[in-house]
Parts: C-alpha cells; sequence; structure tokens
DNA sequence: AATATAGGTCTCAATTAGAGACCATTGTCG
DNA sequence: CGACAATGGTCTCTAATTGAGACCTATATT
C-alpha cells in the first residue's frame, strides 16, 4: 500500500462532498466546460451583443450560446442587458466576478500557448510509438 | 459598430487558425472536459494506480478514466507505467510538463472555492428573479 | 472450487451537443 | 408595395458523447 499525500480530492471526500453537492465542481463544471471557457475570452475584449458572440465564436451554435450565456450569467459572471432599440439589442460584459475569473482562463490559454511544442512533439512520440 | 478591443480569440481567427487546428483550444479542452482537471488533481498529489486512481473519483467510469488518461498521456501530462508484478500493475504520474500545468488548473479550484459564496448568492438571485 | 485483484475493453442505453428551421418586429432597397 | 436583412432568441431532430456495467486474462487466496 503505497504511501499518498491527501490532495484536495481526498479532502474533499473525508467531508463527504460527493460529486452532486460539491459547490466547486458545479462552477468548474460549466465554467470549465468548452464555450464558457471561449465565451469568456472573448468578453474580456469589451461587452458584446449576441451576434458579436456568434461571429466571434464561428463554431458555436445559437442553441449553446445561448445556454452558456444563461449559465454564466446565472452565476454571477456574466451581465446581460437589453437596450429598448429597434430592434431590441442584447449586451453581454463580464461582472467583476468575471473578471477576476478572467485572468486564471488566461493564465491556462497562455501555457497552452506555450507549452504547444513540447505537447506537439509528445503527441507526435505518442501517435508514432 | 461598437469599437472592440482584439481578443486572443480575434487574433486567432485573424491568424486563419480555426476550431479544428487551434492548438491552444485542443489544450483547452482538456480543462474544458469533465474528468481531466479531477484526475490531475489526484495525481498533484502523487503517482496512482489505475484502480487508485478509480477509488479516489467514485463517479467515474472505467471507460472514461481510460479514455481521459490516454489523452493526457498523448499530450505529455501524464506518464504511465507498467510494473510487470503479478498481476501486473499500472502507475501513472505528472510529467514535468504535468507539473507545470498543474498549478493553473489549481489557481482555477482556488477560484472556485473562495468566489463560491458570491456565486451561491447569485444564482439565489437569479433563481428568485 | 470459488472469489478477489489487477487493468482494461466492449456494448448498449441515456444524456448532451449541434444543425438549422422558425418567429416577431422594424429598417432598407428597388 | 414586396422582398430581404438584422435583431435575439426558441424548438425540433439528429448526431455524438458519456455512463453503467458485463466481460476478459492471469495469478493469488481461502
Amino acid at each position: 500500500m503505497p504511501v499518498v499525500t491527501e490532495t484536495r480530492v481526498d479532502f474533499w471526500q473525508a467531508h463527504g462532498i460527493n460529486p452532486d453537492n460539491c459547490p466547486v465542481r458545479q462552477v468548474l463544471d460549466h465554467v470549465s466546460a468548452k464555450w464558457p471557457v471561449l465565451i469568456l475570452m472573448v468578453l474580456g475584449g469589451g461587452p458584446r451583443r449576441f451576434n458579436e458572440l456568434l461571429r466571434a465564436l464561428p463554431d458555436i451554435s445559437k442553441r449553446m450560446l445561448t445556454q452558456s450565456l444563461r449559465n454564466l450569467e446565472r452565476d454571477g459572471i456574466v451581465r446581460r442587458e437589453v437596450f429598448d432599440t429597434k430592434p431590441p439589442s442584447v449586451s453581454y460584459s463580464l461582472t467583476e466576478l468575471g473578471q477576476g475569473f478572467l485572468p486564471r482562463v488566461l493564465a491556462l490559454a497562455d501555457w497552452a500557448e506555450t507549452s504547444m511544442p513540447r505537447i506537439l512533439a509528445a503527441r507526435d512520440a505518442y501517435d508514432r510509438g
């Protein structure tokens, strides 16, 4: 039996936090889903309207965009404002909470970017082996 | 037409990087999939065997564990070693690359943990409104 | 002989994501 | 006037992904 260091996951378990009631996992779940991350990166450039987001993320569907935005809004990460123009326009932007989250996401993207050569090399080796 | 700041996503687009060949997005996919993040957090505590991981993540299926580990291994984030015991045992651990990746992932988890009260409050308000 | 452990694979059902039609209102163009 | 575009979505149907769990080979234990 190997000696193991306690991880955060062990801690969660020890405290009866299961996947269904673990708040961190719930946040991570939609914060770390495919689209929310990309949406936040776009909103990092300033407020965007619905269709602007659609154009910025060429391969997202309206359905997923709506859904992801609703989730982010519900968690207070994104703010949704409707302007009474004709036709009405809707603006999405990062809340203060969202602005605190973004740097962590960007840190990940930076890491991915600088580590890319090593990752590609690893893939190459794996696929050949 | 609103004046918008260029985001990294805009930059990708301007350089013809589409979702299918964008390396950063491919890496981010590990983060934004459900299991890899949790697996990395467990491996942060030291090497683990296949069934140890299975026990550490009570709600993952063997199928998804295998699949996630293969992806991480392919990208050089996780190392897989087979020991010729009877029956053979397999050890998974973070590579150097994986150790560089983990802190960024933990930063996300930390943020989620400390922001939880605000997020729960936002949810509550959203669901009532 | 039966059962357990190791580390998986395979199949099938359930869940989730994606493609795209559709909607109401207003503005523009010919 | 009639057609067409843009606004921000919803709805349906299909395709892809995930999850549950049976099954597998080999050795060790009871």
